[in-house]
RNA sequence: GCCGCCUUAGCUCAGUUGGUUAGAGCGCUAGAUUGUGGAUCUAGAGGUCCUCCGUUCGAUCCGGAGAGGCGGUACCA
């Protein structure tokens, strides 16, 4: 007690980062469960790694003195190492791969789940702390590897509670637009980024807005103004032929992609893919609307080397193209070879859990807090080892039970135990000791009863949904209630 | 990073043409009600009016700078 005047540190969550509730991690963890599950039924063994890794084996990028934490959450460990956070889990995996390569079983298939950082600036259902759940088979360059990750997210999806048409999958290779702007002369390489980009662009920009971006540049309604990929008209009438080739069924889609694409060596070997990726499909029973081919997904990560896969939620308006990727994914053949200089083909698949479960909400599948438990008011503090009794009693039947421990008087502890979401509460005060019974509250009966009673007074004589019993049937009457609630 | 809007109680917001003790609703704590969630009434707690600098006798209010929030855009290895 210094009597100083000492600022108060502000009491808030750093931007970027949300407190989660019961009733939000309920439905995450279901969802992980329910994804897990289909992994596992596919094969795929549970890995974890740590959340820091060394920065330079996260990608090329490298903190340095001037932005050290670009991207990134990182610091430098105490032999001067930079350390990071994981921005994701593929980079992980491939070090983990890397690092066990000669003892793993070849291909390698895992999964795994935990929260990646981004220091990035966050936006609406952006955070910079949020969950994963990954799926990678390490070592088959087979089109069926990434068929299989693919009919995986679709089965991952309906399991988490989705509906099946409620996602879909779009695919696309990457070779096919670069394969388009060389057969269109465009070999800069900034041109090229500058076209993928603008190209990503479409579900949100349109077809005007993404020609624009191809050429000169376009303004936006903030009033900033954003260069474009200044590519030649004839190009760019390419790639919007091509982008407009998307729609309909796998098959119709790929022949006119194959009718538009332009003759490139890499622009056939993309297309190559994607026929096989499709066969697969098929065989894999995967429907022709959960999964389906399109020119304009791009994917953000640099280290995609093929196949490139984005979910998204397809709800009525094209309102899910708002609400953003709730997974996505593709081929990376050249992550491990990073550190083992051997070209090492992969191919995996990433859930985003908290979009997911966002998602879920919006799909109208709503999130319900878990009911809370009995509570044990307490009245007379000569009585705490009675309560405390009467609690194990409870937990020892297999229900969830808590004495109340704070201090205030029986208005507020029921005030409590209705914001905790108690199904019941235990009343034991003197009277009911010297007759040897129990009274429990049937709080959800009680707050229905109590909606009909406008007088005081009645109210308070009635004591709506409340019964008494004798001690030793405690434990019975309670579980009738908490049954009853759930 | 760039553009725009915003910042007064836990929340949503009034208000002060620059002047003594800055307000409301909701929420919170408690009382009316021997031992009962709701309703009603009453009382109470809770504020660096975002921060700093400037102008002024005097700034929550005016000017400048900064920070934070929201939205758009860019970036997202």
């Amino acid at each position: 007690m210094t009597g100083e005047a000492t600022p108060r540190p502000e009491a808030r969550a750093p931007r970027g980062f949300v407190d989660r509730r019961s009733a939000t991690l309920r439905t995450e963890r279901r969802i992980l469960e329910a994804v897990s599950r289909v992994y596992e039924a596919y094969g795929f063994e549970a890995l974890e790694t740590g959340a820091f890794e060394y920065a330079d084996a996260l990608g090329k990028f490298l903190p340095d003195a001037d932005r050290p934490n670009e991207g990134v959450f990182a610091l430098r460990d105490d032999d001067e190492q930079w350390l990071a956070l994981r921005y994701d889990l593929t980079a992980p995996l491939a070090r983990y791969a890397a690092q066990n390569w000669t003892s793993l079983p070849k291909p390698f298939r895992r999964y795994a789940f935990g929260p990646v950082w981004r220091n990035e600036k966050p936006g609406p259902g952006r955070f910079r702390q949020f969950i994963q759940c990954d799926a990678d088979t390490v070592g088959s360059d087979r089109p069926e590897a990434d068929a299989e990750i693919i009919a995986m997210a679709v089965e991952g999806y309906a399991a988490a509670g989705l509906a099946r048409g409620a996602v879909t999958i779009k695919i696309n290779a990457r070779g096919l637009l670069n394969g388009l702007l060389a057969a269109n002369g465009v070999d800069d390489p900034g041109q090229r980024l500058a076209s993928l980009r603008a190209v990503d662009k479409l579900d949100r920009l349109g077809a005007r807005g993404v020609s624009d971006l191809l050429g000169a540049g376009r303004l936006d309604e903030s009033g900033a103004y954003t260069k474009g990929a200044q590519l030649p008209a004839r190009a760019i009438d390419a790639v919007l032929a091509f982008l407009a080739a998307g729609g309909g069924g796998r098959r119709d889609t790929l022949q006119r992609i194959a009718g538009v694409i332009g003759g490139s060596d890499e622009g056939e070997a993309g297309l190559e893919a994607l026929s096989r990726i499709g066969g697969a499909l098929d065989s894999l029973g995967v429907g022709e609307t959960e999964a389906v081919f399109e020119p304009s997904v791009v994917r953000g990560l640099e280290y995609y080397t093929g196949a490139v896969f984005e979910a998204e939620l397809t709800l009525e308006g094209g309102a899910g193209a708002a609400f953003g990727a709730i997974g996505g994914g593709g081929r990376y053949d050249d992550l491990v070879a990073r550190f083992t200089g051997e070209r090492t083909p992969a191919t995996g698949f990433s859930f985003g859990v908290s979009r997911l479960a966002a998602a879920l909400a919006a799909a109208g599948v709503a999130e319900t807090a878990p009911r809370g438990p009995v509570v044990i008011l307490t009245l007379d503090p000569a009585l705490m080892s009675d309560y405390f009794a009467m609690a194990a009693e409870l937990r020892a039947a297999g229900l969830a039970a808590e004495v109340y421990l704070g201090a205030s008087g029986m208005r507020a502890q029921m005030k409590y135990a209705d914001k905790r979401l108690s199904p019941a509460a235990v009343i034991v005060g003197g009277d009911e000791i010297a007759q040897g019974v129990v009274t429990l509250k049937d709080l959800d009966l009680g707050r229905d009863l109590a909606a009909q009673v406008s007088d005081n007074r009645a109210w308070r004589e009635e004591r709506p949904g409340q019964i008494t019993v004798p001690r030793a049937e405690l434990a019975a009457a309670a579980r009738r209630i908490v049954e009853a609630a759930s």
